[in-house]
DNA sequence: GGGGCTGCTATACACGGGTATAGTCTGCTT
DNA sequence: AAGCAGACTATACCCGTGTATAGCAGCCCC
């Protein structure tokens, strides 16, 4: 998107960062090899070691690069209320599958928490044209709504063959944000169902 | 939950297969290795390959044991109309790890397709009843359910953290379900703002 | 009571892959 | 011109881990 540039004009080691993001958002931490990573960015074993020392410091700093990617992208998604907010991986382009490596397997809490604050703010303000007071805390419903919305970029190859399109693809993002345009907008629960729910809750019935 | 019983009386093929699903769910595939899960089962590492051939062949035995498992959980629960439908993790105990893996290193896409089915069938009645037409169709949306449904489960490490709670307990999943309950109670996005999402959609604002 | 099966252990093999070291080339400074 | 630093390569090391083989005890069955 938006004219990447092309690779023989980065560094080297940028290169081997990006490889590195594709190789672990594709095969895992583990499954991608350093050996594979170098190919990959057209550069020889050492000098992966040379610009990064070790394999976790090189997840680190692909940790910190999506960091600061998504920290851009998502300013500039500020100002378009209805793209982004709904599907913030819509945005994330090519570094979906690198951030739901990052988000599963164990790393990347400061980036969850951050969305999680992010929407904290969002439901304080939403709560108070709220009709009936709230059953739980702003935060908890926030961590739940984030990890709904990362939802599709986890799970995304069974979302894919569940909705039958190819979710990288523009006709893919569309119907996923047309999706939860929808499901946003419908309740799954009445007032009374919910009330019902939480009366069973309360009687202790969890078992 | 419900008198495990004692790991002294399973046979070894079970204790194995059981310390398998820990270690995996725990580590992931890749780095759970043969040695420690054969210790962990107090047996010799001979005896994983005897039993099960290959590491590969002893994932699809955890497998085939969690579906079989799921399935049965989820038969019981269905009588449980509020308990478990909206919060499937709630059932699936000391297997919700394991499942996590399952779902995003790749495999148990059988399991995701058998929840989207079961939710289709849930979603088409409810259309009946509701007054606007559906945007879209049910399976997409049944599939955007259970991927949320299972958010919780995949991201259960980023969600304790921002619920403050410990998922596995019996708090925590009360609590869980309460801020489920809530926010699917109370749509995020008013009519008249899904409106203009759509109609944001339909002009092709995705760039 | 000997043959053969199953459950089980101990040990060895092979290799992938992260790590470490030595060395080359290029370009810049003094 | 000397020398130094940084980018980069080639190669070796070595440990962890999946796989394979050989062997042993108990049990059933004719």
């Amino acid at each position: 998107m938006t004219t990447v540039p092309d690779p023989e004009d980065l560094t080297a080691r940028a290169r081997i960062r990006d490889a590195a993001m594709r190789h672990i958002g594709e095969h895992g931490f583990e499954r991608a090899t350093i050996r594979d990573i170098a190919e990959s960015a057209g550069v020889s074993l050492g000098l992966v070691r040379h610009h990064f020392g070790s394999k976790q410091a090189l997840r680190e700093a692909c940790d910190e690069h999506l960091m600061k990617t998504i920290r851009r992208l998502s300013d500039l998604a500020a100002s378009d209320p209805y793209g982004a907010g709904l599907n913030p991986a819509a945005v994330l382009g090519p570094y979906q599958p690198y951030l739901a490596r990052a988000l599963t397997e164990g790393w990347a809490a400061p980036l969850f928490d951050e969305m999680v604050d992010l929407g904290e703010g969002w439901i304080a303000e939403a709560d108070r044209s709220r009709p009936d007071p709230p059953d739980v805390d702003a935060r908890s419903r926030s961590t739940m709504i984030a990890a709904m919305a990362l939802s599709a970029t986890v799970l995304r190859r069974h979302v894919e063959r569940g909705m039958g399109v190819d979710l990288t693809s523009p006709e893919g993002q569309v119907k996923l944000m047309r999706v939860i345009v929808d499901l946003y907008s419908h309740p799954l629960l009445s007032l009374e169902e919910a009330a019902e729910a939480r009366k069973a809750l309360d009687r202790g019935a969890t078992a």
